[in-house]
DNA sequence: GTCTATATGAAGATAGAC
DNA sequence: GTCTATCTTCATATAGAC
């Protein structure tokens, strides 16, 4: 117990076979949860035989990891935030953050996963780290970077900018983040979200 | 299936044995999820027999339901914001809030409920909304209260004061929140996070 | 690699004595 | 109400043929 879970250098191309069991594998688990899920209900969603899934991923367990870790880098390549963002002005770009943010982080697809990871923490301590550092840090970071940028150009006052990206993302999630995790239905206006954090980070800290 | 979970009314008082079974189901609910809890684990914990444990509680289902509903009670008895609030001055109400919101619901205890909330929403739909109800949205409609008296008194400029509850709250939670339902520890400095996200809602709002 | 069929063990729930 | 002992079901994982 307590192997390596994830491959982190592994970019080999899947086998078809082993698509059809990580796309079954993350429907299956991030709507049942891992122990509701079954490794036969995994083989018949993906049109294989269990030994086949067997053949591919050494136990559940891994077959989870790998999933996690795919849904992980999915995330992120939708998430980057781009360069050109320093040619637009600042309350200009802070709403396409806004907006980006609101739209893939807190997609049901995302919440799906972030849902499924936090229920098996108990079980996987260090999927979470994982999770976090190859999903949220990183948004974080990205944020954190065009902040010192945008206050070398004078155009904030702000003494850690790092606390200020968690306050923006903070107010983004608002309650709907823990709304959407808790599986509760929402009509929430995000453009509306989005306007209100970029006017009150505006009035916090623009110059 | 799909049953009643939670008996609105029964603010029956428990046996011993009843009490020691919720101890011990707290426990290792929140401790290694629902699943992963046996009926026998949680008899061996609670030292009665596992028939004992079905003679108070009619199945795991139940079970894990009544001891949520136990956590939310106990939670909410000390989040409740007191009505001599409005004797403070806006700054040193907000922070003491602040401050509470810190050191209750983001502790180690509600944080494990929660968790195993968002892990067992896709098997108890309901449950996720029960929790929110009897958790978050009581915190959330206390802030909202004391905003709309503090605006009547002309303490602060804002048009949605629900809005501006869940941006006060989101910056409070930042990524800790977050952190934490994943499991990572930190060395997170509360008073500092309440005191920025206070100076940044008195920025925003504030007369 | 892929399949069918099966061994093995674990856990929810209950029967029946006290 | 409480216990011991048991029934039954089901899921992980593997054996063995192709």
């Amino acid at each position: 117990m307590q192997q390596r879970l994830t491959e982190p250098e592994s970019e080999t191309p899947l086998s078809p076979k082993a698509e059809q069991v990580l796309n079954a594998a993350q429907q299956l688990f991030t709507g049942s949860g891992f122990e509701a899920t079954s490794m036969d209900a995994v083989a018949v969603v993906a049109h294989v035989s269990k030994a086949t899934v067997y053949a591919h991923f050494e136990n559940k367990e891994r077959l989870f990891a790998a999933m996690v870790q795919r849904e992980c880098r999915r995330c992120m390549a939708q998430m980057a935030i781009p360069d050109d963002m320093h040619e637009l002005e600042l309350r200009a770009a802070l709403t396409q953050i806004a907006r980006t943010f609101l739209e893939i982080a807190m997609s049901p697809r995302i919440m799906a996963v972030i849902r499924v990871v936090i229920a098996e923490v108990p079980r996987f301590p260090e999927l979470g780290e994982i999770f976090y550092d190859s999903g949220p840090r990183v948004t974080a970071d990205g944020i954190v970077r065009y902040l010192n940028r945008a206050r070398s150009f004078g155009l904030i006052h702000v003494q850690d900018t790092r606390l200020a990206a968690y306050q923006f993302l903070g107010m983004l999630r608002g309650d709907l983040h823990l709304r959407r995790l808790l599986g509760m239905t929402d009509d929430a206006d995000l453009e509306r979200i989005a306007a209100s954090a970029v006017e009150a980070f505006m009035r916090t800290y623009a110059a």
